[in-house]
DNA sequence: CAATCAGTTCGAAAAAAATCGAACATTGAA
DNA sequence: TTCAATGTTCGATTTTTTTCGAACTGATTG
C-alpha cells in the first residue's frame, strides 16, 4: 500500500484532478505550508475517517504527498522536491491561494430575507 | 450563456479541477500554445459535439478560457492576461507539462503476448 | 423564406467519485 | 494477552460527472 508514483511518473493531469477538491486541497496546502503532519490533525470539516483515509489515498497515489509511518500514527508531508523538480511552481500558487476551502461548490448564497 | 467568472472570482480549486481531466487539459494546452482557435480544431479523440460543448463550459465557466463569438464561429482563447496576474506560472505549468494526453486514465498496457 | 451550418441545451443513461459504517489490520499500552 | 488507538479496506449507497443523441437557437446562404 505504500503505492505512490516515483518522479518521473507525476502527471500534471492526474496531479490537478488530485487537487481539484477542496477537502484535498485543504490538505495539500496545509502540508505544503506547515511541513510534516499527522493526518488526524488536518483542518477538514467532519468527515469520517474512511473518506479522509480515501482523500488521502488519492493525493499519495497522484505523487502530491508523502506517508511516513512512526508506529501506529501515519504522518504526510508535500512532495516538495519531487514535485518542485517536475512541476516547478506548482508549490507556490497552492502556497499563494489562501482561497483554501472556497470553492465554487462549497459557496453558499444566504438569503437574510428568506425565512420558508 | 457568456457565464464567465471575472478575474477575481476564478479559483484555484475550481481550475485545478477543470484542468484534472485529460480531455479539457488537451484543450487548455492547445490554447495556451498557439492562441485563439475555434473549437472544431481541437485535437480531441472522438467525442460528440454535445461533449465538446460540456467540456469547454466547464474551462470557461472556471475561468480558464474566454469566448468570442463571431458569427456562427466561436473563438476560445486561454484567459492569458487574467490567470498570469492571478495564479503567476500556470500557464507556465501547462505549457511545460508536454505530457497533455497523459493521465492515469488513459494508459494502456498493451501485452503483446495476450493474444486471445 | 427555407435550408444549412455551428454550436448549445435537454434528458437520459452509464461511469466514476464521494461518503459512510463496519470489519479488519497493526502498533503500543495495561 | 487483552485492550485501546490509529488508521486502512470493504461493501453499499448517494452524488456527481461524463457521455450521447435529439431537439433547439442563431447566423449565414441559396
Amino acid at each position: 500500500m505504500p503505492n505512490i508514483p516515483n518522479s518521473s511518473e507525476i502527471s500534471l493531469t492526474t496531479v490537478f484532478n488530485a487537487l481539484g477538491d477542496p477537502i484535498r486541497m485543504k490538505i495539500a496546502y496545509c502540508l505544503a505550508s506547515t511541513g510534516e503532519k499527522n493526518c488526524s490533525t488536518f483542518e477538514v470539516g467532519h468527515i469520517s475517517k474512511s473518506t479522509l483515509s480515501h482523500h488521502i489515498k488519492v493525493l499519495r497515489e497522484a505523487g502530491v504527498i508523502q506517508p511516513r509511518i512512526a508506529g501506529k500514527q501515519h504522518f504526510y508531508s508535500f512532495r516538495k522536491e519531487d514535485l518542485s523538480i517536475r512541476f516547478p511552481g506548482l508549490m507556490d500558487l497552492i502556497l499563494n491561494s489562501a482561497e483554501v476551502g472556497i470553492h465554487k461548490s462549497s459557496i453558499q448564497v444566504i438569503n437574510i430575507s428568506d425565512h420558508n
